[in-house]
DNA sequence: CTAACGTCAATTGGATACAATCCCCTTGCC
DNA sequence: GGCAAGGGGATTGTATCCAATTGACGTTAG
Protein backbone atom coordinates (compact mmCIF):
# COMPACT_ATOMS: atom_id res chain seq x y z
CA UNK A 1 0.00 0.00 0.00
CA UNK A 2 1.51 3.01 -1.07
CA UNK A 3 2.50 5.24 1.98
CA UNK A 4 0.40 8.23 0.11
CA UNK A 5 -2.65 7.14 1.78
CA UNK A 6 -1.28 6.64 5.37
CA UNK A 7 -2.61 10.27 6.08
CA UNK A 8 -5.22 10.58 8.87
CA UNK A 9 -8.58 12.16 7.92
CA UNK A 10 -9.30 13.22 11.32
CA UNK A 11 -8.00 16.42 11.71
CA UNK A 12 -10.73 18.62 10.44
CA UNK A 13 -12.90 16.03 11.15
CA UNK A 14 -16.40 18.21 11.48
CA UNK A 15 -15.64 20.63 8.99
CA UNK A 16 -19.01 20.12 7.97
CA UNK A 17 -18.21 17.21 5.71
CA UNK A 18 -18.81 13.68 6.70
CA UNK A 19 -16.03 11.17 7.40
CA UNK A 20 -17.82 8.90 4.78
CA UNK A 21 -16.90 12.22 2.18
CA UNK A 22 -13.31 12.22 3.57
CA UNK A 23 -12.63 8.64 2.34
CA UNK A 24 -14.82 9.14 -0.86
CA UNK A 25 -12.57 11.88 -1.80
CA UNK A 26 -9.44 10.27 -0.89
CA UNK A 27 -10.34 6.97 -2.36
CA UNK A 28 -11.59 8.64 -5.18
CA UNK A 29 -8.42 10.34 -5.87
CA UNK A 30 -5.91 7.36 -5.20
CA UNK A 31 -7.98 5.13 -7.61
CA UNK A 32 -7.34 8.40 -10.43
CA UNK A 33 -3.96 8.90 -9.90
CA UNK A 34 -3.26 4.99 -10.17
CA UNK A 35 -1.90 5.40 -6.62
CA UNK A 36 -4.89 2.26 -6.33
CA UNK A 37 -4.44 0.23 -9.88
CA UNK A 38 -7.62 -1.51 -11.57
CA UNK A 39 -8.42 -4.92 -10.47
CA UNK A 40 -6.62 -4.02 -7.25
CA UNK A 41 -8.72 -5.33 -4.06
CA UNK A 42 -10.17 -2.78 -1.68
CA UNK A 43 -10.69 -4.87 1.48
CA UNK A 44 -12.69 -2.81 4.39
CA UNK A 45 -10.78 -3.33 7.09
CA UNK A 46 -7.68 -2.85 5.26
CA UNK A 47 -8.39 0.37 4.25
CA UNK A 48 -10.54 1.43 7.22
CA UNK A 49 -7.38 1.03 9.67
CA UNK A 50 -4.79 3.20 6.87
CA UNK A 51 -7.66 5.95 7.52
CA UNK A 52 -8.26 5.39 10.80
CA UNK A 53 -11.82 4.84 10.38
CA UNK A 54 -14.15 1.66 11.16
CA UNK A 55 -15.37 -0.47 8.45
CA UNK A 56 -18.27 1.48 8.51
CA UNK A 57 -17.34 4.09 6.96
CA UNK A 58 -15.37 2.61 4.10
CA UNK A 59 -18.39 0.41 3.27
CA UNK A 60 -20.83 3.87 2.91
CA UNK A 61 -17.52 5.18 0.51
CA UNK A 62 -17.18 1.83 -1.29
CA UNK A 63 -20.76 2.15 -1.95
CA UNK A 64 -21.23 5.46 -3.45
CA UNK A 65 -17.94 4.71 -5.19
CA UNK A 66 -19.48 1.57 -6.72
CA UNK A 67 -22.47 3.76 -8.22
CA UNK A 68 -19.45 6.09 -9.80
CA UNK A 69 -18.08 3.04 -11.83
CA UNK A 70 -14.68 3.35 -10.29
CA UNK A 71 -15.09 0.06 -7.82
CA UNK A 72 -17.18 -2.92 -8.14
CA UNK A 73 -18.25 -5.28 -5.46
CA UNK A 74 -18.51 -8.79 -6.08
CA UNK A 75 -20.78 -10.62 -3.22
CA UNK A 76 -18.93 -11.44 -0.30
CA UNK A 77 -16.21 -11.13 -2.06
CA UNK A 78 -15.04 -7.34 -1.69
CA UNK A 79 -14.40 -4.21 -3.48
CA UNK A 80 -12.12 -4.04 -6.46
CA UNK A 81 -10.69 -1.35 -8.56
CA UNK A 82 -12.74 -1.08 -11.34
CA UNK A 83 -11.13 -2.82 -14.81
CA UNK A 84 -13.38 -1.18 -17.57
CA UNK A 85 -13.49 -3.48 -20.80
CA UNK A 86 -12.94 -1.86 -23.45
CA UNK A 87 -16.57 -2.41 -24.52
CA UNK A 88 -17.67 -0.89 -21.27
CA UNK A 89 -14.68 2.02 -22.33
CA UNK A 90 -16.25 2.68 -25.41
CA UNK A 91 -20.06 2.98 -24.08
CA UNK A 92 -18.54 5.24 -21.33
CA UNK A 93 -17.07 7.55 -24.43
CA UNK A 94 -20.94 7.33 -26.36
CA UNK A 95 -21.89 8.56 -22.87
CA UNK A 96 -19.04 10.89 -22.64
CA UNK A 97 -19.78 12.75 -25.87
CA UNK A 98 -23.25 13.16 -25.59
CA UNK A 99 -23.12 14.78 -22.44
CA UNK A 100 -20.41 17.43 -23.37
CA UNK A 101 -22.18 17.66 -26.79
CA UNK A 102 -24.97 19.28 -24.45
CA UNK A 103 -22.81 21.40 -22.38
CA UNK A 104 -21.80 23.29 -25.46
CA UNK A 105 -24.73 23.82 -26.51
CA UNK A 106 -25.75 25.09 -22.92
CA UNK A 107 -22.38 27.14 -23.20
CA UNK A 108 -23.13 28.70 -25.89
CA UNK A 109 -26.81 29.48 -25.39
CA UNK A 110 -25.70 31.14 -21.88
CA UNK A 111 -21.78 31.59 -20.95
CA UNK A 112 -21.75 32.97 -17.51
CA UNK A 113 -19.75 36.50 -17.16
CA UNK A 114 -16.73 35.62 -15.85
CA UNK A 115 -16.46 32.20 -17.65
CA UNK A 116 -14.11 32.30 -19.94
CA UNK A 117 -11.88 34.01 -17.74
CA UNK A 118 -11.63 30.61 -15.07
CA UNK A 119 -11.29 28.51 -18.48
CA UNK A 120 -8.26 30.63 -19.45
CA UNK A 121 -6.84 30.53 -15.89
CA UNK A 122 -7.48 26.77 -15.82
CA UNK A 123 -6.14 26.53 -19.05
CA UNK A 124 -2.70 28.39 -18.22
CA UNK A 125 -2.49 26.39 -15.29
CA UNK A 126 -2.60 23.02 -17.76
CA UNK A 127 0.23 24.47 -19.40
CA UNK A 128 2.47 25.08 -16.53
CA UNK A 129 1.93 21.29 -15.99
CA UNK A 130 2.60 20.56 -19.55
CA UNK A 131 6.07 18.78 -19.55
CA UNK A 132 5.86 16.19 -16.51
CA UNK A 133 2.83 14.06 -17.31
CA UNK A 134 2.26 12.91 -14.36
CA UNK A 135 -0.88 11.88 -12.36
CA UNK A 136 -1.78 16.08 -12.11
CA UNK A 137 -2.06 16.77 -15.57
CA UNK A 138 -4.23 14.02 -15.62
CA UNK A 139 -6.57 15.10 -13.18
CA UNK A 140 -6.53 18.66 -14.70
CA UNK A 141 -7.15 17.30 -18.11
CA UNK A 142 -10.51 16.16 -16.27
CA UNK A 143 -10.73 19.11 -14.12
CA UNK A 144 -11.31 20.82 -17.66
CA UNK A 145 -14.09 19.22 -18.62
CA UNK A 146 -15.82 19.35 -15.50
CA UNK A 147 -15.11 23.26 -15.61
CA UNK A 148 -17.27 23.25 -18.37
CA UNK A 149 -19.70 21.76 -16.88
CA UNK A 150 -20.52 23.77 -13.82
CA UNK A 151 -20.30 26.94 -15.83
CA UNK A 152 -23.69 25.66 -17.50
CA UNK A 153 -25.35 26.32 -14.20
CA UNK A 154 -26.89 22.64 -14.50
CA UNK A 155 -25.72 20.97 -11.43
CA UNK A 156 -27.34 17.79 -12.39
CA UNK A 157 -25.16 17.96 -15.57
CA UNK A 158 -22.15 18.54 -14.17
CA UNK A 159 -22.56 15.56 -11.51
CA UNK A 160 -22.84 13.29 -14.80
CA UNK A 161 -19.82 15.10 -16.34
CA UNK A 162 -17.83 14.77 -13.06
CA UNK A 163 -18.87 11.27 -12.95
CA UNK A 164 -17.97 10.17 -16.30
CA UNK A 165 -14.65 12.33 -16.27
CA UNK A 166 -13.29 10.36 -13.73
CA UNK A 167 -14.47 7.29 -15.71
CA UNK A 168 -12.91 8.16 -18.39
CA UNK A 169 -9.46 8.91 -16.09
CA UNK A 170 -9.45 5.41 -14.93
CA UNK A 171 -10.03 3.75 -18.56
CA UNK A 172 -6.77 6.38 -20.09
CA UNK A 173 -4.44 5.05 -16.61
CA UNK A 174 -5.69 1.31 -17.97
CA UNK A 175 -5.11 1.64 -21.64
CA UNK A 176 -3.03 4.46 -22.58
CA UNK A 177 0.24 4.37 -23.19
CA UNK A 178 1.25 8.22 -22.32
CA UNK A 179 -1.29 10.67 -21.80
CA UNK A 180 0.99 12.79 -23.72
CA UNK A 181 -1.45 15.81 -23.15
CA UNK A 182 0.38 18.17 -25.85
CA UNK A 183 -2.11 18.24 -28.02
CA UNK A 184 -5.20 18.30 -25.55
CA UNK A 185 -4.07 21.80 -24.01
CA UNK A 186 -4.53 22.99 -27.27
CA UNK A 187 -7.67 21.25 -28.44
CA UNK A 188 -9.14 22.92 -25.14
CA UNK A 189 -8.20 26.59 -25.90
CA UNK A 190 -9.64 25.98 -29.29
CA UNK A 191 -12.93 24.59 -27.74
CA UNK A 192 -12.95 27.34 -25.50
CA UNK A 193 -12.47 29.94 -28.57
CA UNK A 194 -15.28 28.20 -30.30
CA UNK A 195 -17.84 28.63 -28.04
CA UNK A 196 -16.73 32.31 -27.61
CA UNK A 197 -17.95 32.47 -30.63
CA UNK A 198 -20.94 31.21 -30.70
CA UNK A 199 -20.41 28.64 -33.41
CA UNK A 200 -21.76 25.80 -31.59
CA UNK A 201 -20.52 23.28 -34.57
CA UNK A 202 -17.69 23.62 -34.41
CA UNK A 203 -17.21 23.16 -30.88
CA UNK A 204 -18.71 20.18 -31.12
CA UNK A 205 -17.20 19.05 -33.49
CA UNK A 206 -13.56 19.83 -31.99
CA UNK A 207 -14.70 18.34 -29.02
CA UNK A 208 -15.93 15.18 -30.45
CA UNK A 209 -12.21 15.24 -32.12
CA UNK A 210 -10.92 15.56 -29.01
CA UNK A 211 -12.87 12.77 -27.31
CA UNK A 212 -12.41 10.67 -30.07
CA UNK A 213 -8.58 11.16 -30.02
CA UNK A 214 -8.28 10.29 -26.77
CA UNK A 215 -10.78 7.38 -27.33
CA UNK A 216 -8.88 6.62 -30.14
CA UNK A 217 -5.66 6.65 -28.38
CA UNK A 218 -6.89 4.23 -25.44
CA UNK A 219 -8.17 1.30 -27.87
CA UNK A 220 -5.01 1.37 -29.81
CA UNK A 221 -3.09 -0.23 -27.35
CA UNK A 222 -3.88 -1.41 -23.60
CA UNK A 223 -1.41 -0.89 -21.21
CA UNK A 224 0.65 -4.18 -20.46
CA UNK A 225 2.85 -3.02 -17.66
CA UNK A 226 0.74 -5.02 -15.12
CA UNK A 227 0.14 -8.87 -15.54
CA UNK A 228 -1.67 -9.26 -12.86
CA UNK A 229 -4.00 -6.67 -15.07
CA UNK A 230 -3.76 -8.67 -18.08
CA UNK A 231 -4.40 -11.83 -16.53
CA UNK A 232 -7.23 -10.61 -14.77
CA UNK A 233 -8.82 -9.27 -17.29
CA UNK A 234 -8.29 -12.56 -19.19
CA UNK A 235 -9.83 -14.36 -16.58
CA UNK A 236 -12.83 -12.33 -16.34
CA UNK A 237 -13.28 -13.07 -20.28
CA UNK A 238 -12.95 -16.85 -19.14
CA UNK A 239 -15.80 -16.37 -15.80
CA UNK A 240 -18.48 -14.97 -18.29
CA UNK B 1 -47.60 4.85 6.82
CA UNK B 2 -49.42 3.01 3.99
CA UNK B 3 -49.90 -0.54 4.43
CA UNK B 4 -48.95 -1.01 1.05
CA UNK B 5 -44.98 -0.85 2.45
CA UNK B 6 -45.70 -3.46 5.21
CA UNK B 7 -44.58 -5.99 3.34
CA UNK B 8 -41.76 -8.44 4.64
CA UNK B 9 -38.64 -8.70 2.66
CA UNK B 10 -36.75 -11.90 3.46
CA UNK B 11 -38.84 -14.40 1.98
CA UNK B 12 -36.07 -15.22 -0.47
CA UNK B 13 -33.24 -13.93 1.32
CA UNK B 14 -30.11 -15.09 -0.25
CA UNK B 15 -31.64 -15.35 -3.98
CA UNK B 16 -28.05 -13.40 -4.96
CA UNK B 17 -29.61 -10.06 -3.86
CA UNK B 18 -28.87 -8.55 -0.74
CA UNK B 19 -30.52 -6.81 1.84
CA UNK B 20 -29.91 -3.39 1.15
CA UNK B 21 -31.16 -4.41 -2.99
CA UNK B 22 -34.10 -5.18 -1.31
CA UNK B 23 -34.63 -2.43 0.43
CA UNK B 24 -33.04 -0.32 -2.02
CA UNK B 25 -35.84 -1.04 -5.13
CA UNK B 26 -38.65 -1.26 -2.50
CA UNK B 27 -38.36 2.45 -1.28
CA UNK B 28 -37.55 3.50 -4.88
CA UNK B 29 -40.52 2.35 -5.99
CA UNK B 30 -42.38 3.43 -3.06
CA UNK B 31 -41.39 6.92 -3.47
CA UNK B 32 -41.90 6.26 -7.30
CA UNK B 33 -45.82 5.24 -6.97
CA UNK B 34 -46.39 8.22 -4.60
CA UNK B 35 -46.38 5.70 -1.50
CA UNK B 36 -44.11 8.45 -0.34
CA UNK B 37 -44.49 11.64 -0.55
CA UNK B 38 -41.99 14.44 -1.67
CA UNK B 39 -40.68 15.99 1.55
CA UNK B 40 -41.80 13.27 3.51
CA UNK B 41 -39.35 11.57 6.43
CA UNK B 42 -37.79 8.76 6.09
CA UNK B 43 -36.57 7.31 9.59
CA UNK B 44 -33.98 4.76 9.67
CA UNK B 45 -35.66 2.78 12.11
CA UNK B 46 -39.45 3.41 11.28
CA UNK B 47 -38.75 2.15 7.79
CA UNK B 48 -36.11 -0.42 9.00
CA UNK B 49 -38.97 -2.07 11.44
CA UNK B 50 -41.32 -1.63 8.72
CA UNK B 51 -39.58 -3.87 6.62
CA UNK B 52 -38.53 -5.83 9.35
CA UNK B 53 -34.51 -5.35 9.06
CA UNK B 54 -32.05 -3.47 11.16
CA UNK B 55 -30.97 -0.06 10.56
CA UNK B 56 -27.99 -0.49 8.96
CA UNK B 57 -29.97 -1.78 5.79
CA UNK B 58 -31.94 0.99 5.36
CA UNK B 59 -29.01 3.37 5.67
CA UNK B 60 -27.27 1.68 2.97
CA UNK B 61 -30.22 1.82 0.83
CA UNK B 62 -30.83 5.38 1.54
CA UNK B 63 -27.04 6.44 1.07
CA UNK B 64 -27.75 4.72 -2.88
CA UNK B 65 -31.27 6.33 -2.95
CA UNK B 66 -29.37 9.82 -2.31
CA UNK B 67 -27.10 9.17 -5.14
CA UNK B 68 -29.62 8.27 -7.11
CA UNK B 69 -31.39 11.93 -6.36
CA UNK B 70 -34.05 10.70 -4.98
CA UNK B 71 -33.65 11.21 -1.54
CA UNK B 72 -31.80 14.17 0.19
CA UNK B 73 -29.85 13.81 3.43
CA UNK B 74 -29.46 16.66 5.97
CA UNK B 75 -26.81 15.85 8.27
CA UNK B 76 -28.39 14.86 11.42
CA UNK B 77 -31.42 15.43 10.55
CA UNK B 78 -31.99 12.04 8.68
CA UNK B 79 -33.34 11.36 5.02
CA UNK B 80 -36.19 13.06 3.50
CA UNK B 81 -37.74 12.20 -0.08
CA UNK B 82 -36.18 14.30 -2.39
CA UNK B 83 -38.37 17.67 -3.51
CA UNK B 84 -36.69 19.07 -6.47
CA UNK B 85 -36.87 22.51 -7.19
CA UNK B 86 -38.53 23.88 -10.37
CA UNK B 87 -35.04 24.98 -11.04
CA UNK B 88 -33.72 21.12 -10.89
CA UNK B 89 -36.55 19.99 -12.66
CA UNK B 90 -35.18 21.80 -15.72
CA UNK B 91 -31.68 20.64 -14.97
CA UNK B 92 -32.76 17.18 -15.15
CA UNK B 93 -35.14 17.60 -18.16
CA UNK B 94 -32.06 19.02 -19.85
CA UNK B 95 -29.95 16.29 -18.94
CA UNK B 96 -32.94 13.68 -20.46
CA UNK B 97 -33.43 15.24 -23.46
CA UNK B 98 -29.71 14.92 -23.96
CA UNK B 99 -29.33 11.77 -22.92
CA UNK B 100 -32.35 10.47 -24.92
CA UNK B 101 -31.52 12.37 -28.11
CA UNK B 102 -27.93 9.77 -27.89
CA UNK B 103 -30.48 7.28 -26.86
CA UNK B 104 -32.08 7.73 -30.75
CA UNK B 105 -28.95 8.08 -32.65
CA UNK B 106 -27.78 4.67 -31.41
CA UNK B 107 -30.95 3.04 -32.00
CA UNK B 108 -31.18 4.36 -35.39
CA UNK B 109 -27.75 3.13 -35.93
CA UNK B 110 -28.08 -0.26 -34.22
CA UNK B 111 -31.38 -1.79 -33.12
CA UNK B 112 -31.28 -5.34 -32.22
CA UNK B 113 -33.16 -7.71 -34.19
CA UNK B 114 -35.86 -8.34 -31.26
CA UNK B 115 -35.68 -4.55 -30.57
CA UNK B 116 -39.16 -3.62 -32.28
CA UNK B 117 -40.90 -6.39 -31.20
CA UNK B 118 -40.65 -5.77 -27.19
CA UNK B 119 -40.55 -2.33 -27.98
CA UNK B 120 -44.35 -2.82 -29.83
CA UNK B 121 -45.15 -5.44 -26.64
CA UNK B 122 -44.38 -2.75 -24.33
CA UNK B 123 -46.51 0.08 -25.83
CA UNK B 124 -49.59 -2.72 -25.76
CA UNK B 125 -49.29 -3.49 -22.04
CA UNK B 126 -49.35 0.97 -21.87
CA UNK B 127 -52.38 0.85 -24.06
CA UNK B 128 -53.77 -1.94 -21.39
CA UNK B 129 -53.92 0.23 -18.67
CA UNK B 130 -54.35 3.55 -20.37
CA UNK B 131 -57.88 4.26 -18.80
CA UNK B 132 -57.02 4.25 -15.34
CA UNK B 133 -53.51 6.85 -14.79
CA UNK B 134 -52.53 5.73 -11.72
CA UNK B 135 -48.86 5.02 -10.45
CA UNK B 136 -48.86 1.86 -12.65
CA UNK B 137 -48.80 3.95 -15.97
CA UNK B 138 -46.24 6.27 -14.78
CA UNK B 139 -44.22 3.72 -14.12
CA UNK B 140 -44.79 2.03 -17.34
CA UNK B 141 -44.13 5.21 -19.09
CA UNK B 142 -40.99 5.16 -17.92
CA UNK B 143 -40.25 2.00 -18.19
CA UNK B 144 -39.98 2.44 -22.05
CA UNK B 145 -37.62 4.61 -21.97
CA UNK B 146 -35.66 2.81 -20.14
CA UNK B 147 -36.00 0.05 -22.33
CA UNK B 148 -35.57 2.14 -25.23
CA UNK B 149 -32.04 2.80 -23.54
CA UNK B 150 -31.31 -0.95 -22.85
CA UNK B 151 -31.77 -1.43 -26.47
CA UNK B 152 -28.94 -0.12 -27.86
CA UNK B 153 -26.68 -2.24 -25.89
CA UNK B 154 -25.18 0.77 -23.66
CA UNK B 155 -25.26 -0.23 -20.25
CA UNK B 156 -23.79 2.92 -18.74
CA UNK B 157 -25.83 5.21 -21.17
CA UNK B 158 -28.89 2.53 -20.30
CA UNK B 159 -28.28 3.24 -16.23
CA UNK B 160 -27.74 6.90 -16.97
CA UNK B 161 -31.59 7.29 -18.22
CA UNK B 162 -32.98 4.60 -15.70
CA UNK B 163 -31.43 7.33 -13.16
CA UNK B 164 -32.74 10.16 -14.79
CA UNK B 165 -36.17 8.83 -15.99
CA UNK B 166 -36.97 8.03 -12.19
CA UNK B 167 -36.01 11.47 -11.14
CA UNK B 168 -38.50 12.94 -13.78
CA UNK B 169 -40.81 10.27 -12.36
CA UNK B 170 -40.44 11.81 -9.35
CA UNK B 171 -40.56 15.63 -10.39
CA UNK B 172 -44.30 14.37 -12.54
CA UNK B 173 -45.63 13.63 -9.14
CA UNK B 174 -44.76 16.76 -7.69
CA UNK B 175 -45.80 19.11 -10.44
CA UNK B 176 -48.18 17.70 -13.08
CA UNK B 177 -51.55 17.79 -12.43
CA UNK B 178 -52.84 14.57 -14.25
CA UNK B 179 -50.55 12.16 -16.23
CA UNK B 180 -52.60 12.17 -19.11
CA UNK B 181 -50.42 9.67 -20.62
CA UNK B 182 -53.08 9.41 -23.44
CA UNK B 183 -50.79 11.02 -26.13
CA UNK B 184 -47.85 9.93 -24.30
CA UNK B 185 -48.50 6.41 -25.74
CA UNK B 186 -49.31 7.15 -29.07
CA UNK B 187 -46.06 9.65 -28.69
CA UNK B 188 -44.38 6.71 -28.15
CA UNK B 189 -45.61 4.57 -31.28
CA UNK B 190 -44.46 7.47 -33.24
CA UNK B 191 -41.07 7.41 -32.02
CA UNK B 192 -40.57 3.66 -32.31
CA UNK B 193 -41.63 4.37 -36.14
CA UNK B 194 -39.50 7.08 -36.97
CA UNK B 195 -36.35 4.96 -35.48
CA UNK B 196 -37.50 2.12 -37.41
CA UNK B 197 -37.63 4.47 -41.12
CA UNK B 198 -34.33 5.57 -39.72
CA UNK B 199 -35.24 8.96 -39.61
CA UNK B 200 -32.68 10.43 -36.50
CA UNK B 201 -34.08 14.00 -37.27
CA UNK B 202 -37.96 13.20 -36.95
CA UNK B 203 -36.91 10.65 -33.55
CA UNK B 204 -35.24 13.19 -31.85
CA UNK B 205 -37.79 16.20 -32.36
CA UNK B 206 -40.59 13.58 -31.23
CA UNK B 207 -38.95 12.71 -28.58
CA UNK B 208 -37.66 16.54 -27.45
CA UNK B 209 -41.53 17.41 -27.84
CA UNK B 210 -42.31 14.66 -25.83
CA UNK B 211 -40.28 15.26 -23.18
CA UNK B 212 -40.80 18.97 -23.77
CA UNK B 213 -44.48 18.69 -23.55
CA UNK B 214 -44.00 16.66 -19.92
CA UNK B 215 -41.78 19.14 -18.86
CA UNK B 216 -44.19 22.05 -20.37
CA UNK B 217 -47.05 20.61 -18.28
CA UNK B 218 -45.07 20.06 -15.42
CA UNK B 219 -43.75 23.90 -14.76
CA UNK B 220 -47.53 25.43 -15.72
CA UNK B 221 -49.07 24.17 -12.33
CA UNK B 222 -47.20 23.05 -9.16
CA UNK B 223 -49.44 20.31 -7.34
CA UNK B 224 -51.13 22.05 -4.60
CA UNK B 225 -52.67 18.97 -3.25
CA UNK B 226 -50.56 18.67 0.22
CA UNK B 227 -50.11 21.68 2.27
CA UNK B 228 -46.98 20.90 3.80
CA UNK B 229 -45.31 19.98 0.44
CA UNK B 230 -45.69 23.68 -0.59
CA UNK B 231 -44.80 24.68 2.73
CA UNK B 232 -41.95 23.06 2.94
CA UNK B 233 -40.81 24.04 -0.80
CA UNK B 234 -41.29 27.85 0.96
CA UNK B 235 -39.34 27.01 3.66
CA UNK B 236 -36.45 25.77 1.20
CA UNK B 237 -36.39 28.60 -0.36
CA UNK B 238 -36.20 30.73 2.41
CA UNK B 239 -33.63 28.74 3.92
CA UNK B 240 -31.37 29.02 1.22
C1' DC C 1 -45.63 39.33 26.78
C1' DT C 2 -41.42 38.38 24.38
C1' DA C 3 -37.05 36.60 23.76
C1' DA C 4 -33.11 34.24 25.10
C1' DC C 5 -31.20 30.37 27.46
C1' DG C 6 -30.73 25.71 29.24
C1' DT C 7 -32.13 21.14 29.42
C1' DC C 8 -34.01 16.96 27.23
C1' DA C 9 -35.64 13.70 24.01
C1' DA C 10 -35.08 11.88 19.50
C1' DT C 11 -32.35 10.59 15.73
C1' DT C 12 -28.39 9.96 13.22
C1' DG C 13 -23.09 9.15 13.05
C1' DG C 14 -19.98 5.74 13.98
C1' DA C 15 -17.79 1.41 16.09
C1' DT C 16 -17.76 -3.12 17.49
C1' DA C 17 -19.43 -7.96 17.78
C1' DC C 18 -21.43 -11.98 15.75
C1' DA C 19 -22.99 -14.89 11.80
C1' DA C 20 -22.97 -16.34 7.04
C1' DT C 21 -20.64 -16.91 2.87
C1' DC C 22 -17.05 -17.85 -0.24
C1' DC C 23 -12.30 -18.95 -1.80
C1' DC C 24 -8.48 -21.72 -1.52
C1' DC C 25 -5.82 -25.29 0.04
C1' DT C 26 -5.37 -29.67 1.60
C1' DT C 27 -6.35 -34.42 1.49
C1' DG C 28 -8.20 -38.57 -0.02
C1' DC C 29 -9.76 -41.35 -3.74
C1' DC C 30 -9.89 -42.91 -8.41
C1' DG D 1 -1.13 -37.79 -11.59
C1' DG D 2 -5.52 -35.59 -11.73
C1' DC D 3 -9.98 -34.56 -9.83
C1' DA D 4 -13.43 -34.01 -6.35
C1' DA D 5 -14.90 -33.28 -1.78
C1' DG D 6 -14.15 -31.25 2.69
C1' DG D 7 -12.14 -28.01 6.04
C1' DG D 8 -9.89 -23.66 7.43
C1' DG D 9 -9.15 -18.88 6.95
C1' DA D 10 -10.45 -14.62 5.54
C1' DT D 11 -13.84 -11.25 4.34
C1' DT D 12 -18.16 -9.47 3.90
C1' DG D 13 -23.28 -9.20 5.63
C1' DT D 14 -26.00 -7.90 9.43
C1' DA D 15 -27.26 -6.54 14.08
C1' DT D 16 -26.62 -4.19 18.26
C1' DC D 17 -24.39 -0.68 21.09
C1' DC D 18 -22.47 3.92 22.42
C1' DA D 19 -21.70 8.81 21.40
C1' DA D 20 -22.55 13.21 19.24
C1' DT D 21 -25.46 16.51 17.30
C1' DT D 22 -29.79 18.76 16.62
C1' DG D 23 -34.44 20.47 17.26
C1' DA D 24 -38.01 21.37 20.54
C1' DC D 25 -39.93 22.43 24.70
C1' DG D 26 -40.13 24.66 28.95
C1' DT D 27 -38.29 28.04 31.99
C1' DT D 28 -36.80 32.44 33.36
C1' DA D 29 -35.33 37.07 33.08
C1' DG D 30 -36.19 41.61 31.01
Amino acid sequence: MPSALKTDVTPTMSDKTTLTDAVHQLLRRAIIEQALKPGMRLPEDTVGEQFGVSRTIVRHALVRLENEGLVVTRRNRGAFVAEPSLEEAKHVFEVRRALEAEVIRLLVERMPRSGYDQLEAHVRSEESVKGKDGPVSIRLAGEFHILLAELTGNHVLARYVSEIVLRCSLIMAMYAKSHSSDCAVDEHSQIIAAIRDGDTRRATSLMDHHLGAVAGRAELEPKQDSVSSILSRYGKELAS
